[in-house]
DNA sequence: CCTTTCATGTAATGGGTTACATGATTCG
DNA sequence: CGAATCATGTAACCCATTACATGAAAGG
């Protein structure tokens, strides 16, 4: 038994998350980092391997060999138990403080060095981001908000709401900041 | 003439915006990015001595040499023309996909692993953290927002309105989304 | 005299993106 | 038979964080 190694990286605690839904393959978790966990975190295969192998070296996740296609053994992932504690563990824990990085609002910021024109294109191609991923949100959230489970607090449908409402929210209050923008703008 | 480095870094235009607000040097700099521009941008002195480096080399921005305290000549750096036409072009460019990184959305999304106890103060945290954000926003707003420059579109303190506006707006919606969240963990 | 502020740098480490590399199965 | 999908890995590079390093001026 190894010396518990403490909290794994966020990328460690993203793809706990993701086992405790559902055991997967490498590939099926870079798969599923894109829809619906990649409206809040993102990654791709070539860094998911090796941490898939550093979670199982802690003993927080372990493999079996599946039959599969490719040249190197395909292997199916699951949370173990010491997985699971970890998992808890973390979503228990105080929340760190993150540095914010928001490359539209970095740009709006400089807008008074540009012509009016060119203004209003750079919020009139935000407006239409936030309004694609507000109807994606939304299209995902019809799916599963009505559904029993969803109403459980312990099943991974209720925190699927939860975060797709929040995604939705804010997208929401986007749209109207670029609308009110664009008033200024005219 | 250099071949006109293309567009510089993410960090190289949040630098160039900085410096065509004002004249600064590197310390200076760094304590100007934690507060506003730390909203939605921040970055610490290391990452900033090197890209001033960089972005002088590029004949992006220029530096004289002034008097004051430390073992090293202190400089004060300021945009070039070529400078603010990078800072004009990259604000007119197309929007880059930026990949979200939500550490508190991505903890929600396996709230349902723990008791609704612990999930209630993980909510509880990030209601109080997008409040304190939002009381700061609003504060900075409030200064700012009657001036009459703020009202001139080429003037930097209409830009500063916008994105402050946008921060509280998108704070507001948090802070909304976790009584709701609250409210369905009761 | 001690602490804070001003001031500029480098080094080590960690995390993320892009590109390289390989090969079987399935569908058209 | 060719393209897409399944499947796993490594290497190079870039960016960011933390820690190391130095020293003058100002204020208590």
């Amino acid at each position: 038994m190894e010396p518990a190694a403490s909290t794994p990286s966020a990328l460690g605690c993203a793809l706990l998350g993701l086992l405790a839904r559902a055991p997967s393959t490498g590939y099926d978790l870079a798969r599923r980092m894109q829809r619906p966990v990649g409206y809040f975190w993102s990654a791709n295969h070539s860094q998911i391997y090796p941490e898939l192998a550093r979670l199982g070296d802690a003993g927080l996740v372990s493999h079996e060999v599946i039959e599969g296609a490719g040249p190197r053994p395909t292997k199916r992932y699951a949370v173990t138990p010491a997985g699971m504690d970890a998992l808890r563990a973390w979503v228990g824990s105080d929340l760190e403080a993150q540095p914010v990085r928001d490359l539209e609002t970095l740009r709006l910021w400089s807008v008074w060095t540009v012509e009016p024109e060119t203004a209003r294109g750079l919020v009139l191609q935000a407006r239409a981001r936030h309004e694609a991923a507000m109807l994606a949100y939304a299209a995902e959230l019809a799916e599963i908000a009505g559904l029993p489970e969803a109403q459980d607090r312990s099943h991974p449908s209720f925190a699927s709401v939860l975060t797709l409402e929040g995604g939705l929210r804010t997208r929401r209050a986007a749209v109207d900041w670029c609308e009110w923008m664009l008033k200024r703008l005219a």
